[in-house]
DNA sequence: TCTTAACTACACCGAGCTGTGTACGTAACC
DNA sequence: GGTTACGTACACAGCTCGGTGTAGTTAAGA
């Protein structure tokens, strides 16, 4: 139970209330899962009272959506905006997963929810989608002969690390990796590494804010 | 609703009550999610009453992982076992699902029960590497270089589609396949379609039944 | 200083959950 | 027929959960 920071003079949790509420959620749903964690159990971490939080959030399915939308990830942070690396290299680059990568939170709601209308399910889906548009994005700016088949190949291929790491304690990533490098080396025709950065303007960044697994 | 068998007369559910509990959690633990699924709702489908019920089990949590390791799956029912393919077909074959597949069990019951020390969950661990082992085994009888990384590659894959089919309620199993297809002409030395059959007795089967995703 | 918005403490409600206690049918098999 | 194992009906204990009602406290800003 991280010591979250009180006030100046330490008598009172103070103003952040919302900032607090969504930082807890990030650690106990990741943690103990979505249904596991009660309200009560929250706002104890994020030192914060019910009311308040139920003030900030109308109930529990719009916070844990809300969760989701802030989800700030250590992964993936902007492997796809590194212009430092060609587009292969930033294609690679997804797979590198720091070792204690948890199940990708967008895959445990969606199953945790069981509810595709949800919000947090509906906002799953929509990052899944975007996080395949900049790898198709990326595939075609490295050239791909098919960029969109390129794309959906890898985001399959993260998932599958993702859900495997989950269920066997293992990580998978490496794996994901080697099945990239040999997908990738298969989708571009003449082994052209083109130069870093050669945007040819063709799609523009997907809406939704890139990070998480 | 599906009207379960009953007794001759129809005027008690009669004996099987282990069986239809069973069934019942099939269908509820696939359409609803364990956590969500009550223990009353459960006996109200198995038409078996409360005490029955744990008379049979004496905990949720011993049906739930009796029920991962009862699990009939409509899908992969042996296609390791069938001799009028050559290996190659029979790896590509695991890729074949029907339309309406849900969530892998055991990766749903990994993700629900967030608990790597339930039974459930160890079950599902180690029904993920009986696959694997078996695709494994079949790789190398395909004659691949590698059949250990093949095999995992494969069973990568399988997880991959089965996530990602949840989370964007689109069928993966096709791109799943392509992969594999891919992966399998990349593992093989010199493209040699064995006979069928070619069990060059390498290894015994895997000890854990085989089906589900 | 006064107003206002954010936050708090805490009791509480109703619902749903797993699991049990009790007393009673009923069918199979000797 | 009698015994035994299986199954039933149903109430209820004990708990957790999401969410609310109420009355009060604190801090920022005009």
């Amino acid at each position: 139970m991280t010591e979250l920071e009180k006030g100046p003079q330490g008598r009172r949790r103070g103003r952040g209330a919302r900032e607090r509420i969504l930082s807890a959620s990030q650690q106990l749903f990741r943690d103990h899962g979505i249904n596991r964690t009660g309200m009560d159990q929250l706002c104890a971490v994020a030192q914060v009272s019910k009311r308040t939080a139920y003030q900030h959030f109308t109930s529990k399915d719009e916070l844990v959506a809300e969760y989701l939308r802030r989800f700030d990830p250590d992964v993936m942070p902007g492997v796809f905006d590194r212009t430092d690396l060609t587009p292969r290299e930033r294609l690679l680059a997804a797979f590198e997963m720091p070792a204690s990568t948890p199940l990708c939170p967008y895959i445990a709601a969606a199953v945790e929810l069981h509810d595709p209308q949800h919000p947090a399910s509906r906002y799953a889906r929509d990052y899944k989608i975007a996080i395949a548009a900049r790898l198709t994005e990326t595939a075609r700016e490295a050239g791909a002969t098919n960029p969109e088949q390129l794309g959906e190949q890898l985001a399959l291929l993260i998932d599958g690390a993702s859900a495997r790491t989950r269920v066997l304690n293992s990580e998978s990533f490496p794996t994901a990796a080697a099945i990239a490098a040999i997908l990738i080396d298969n989708a571009i025709p003449a082994s052209s590494p083109r130069q870093p950065s050669d945007d040819s303007g063709t799609t523009g960044p997907a809406p939704v804010p890139v990070g998480g697994t």
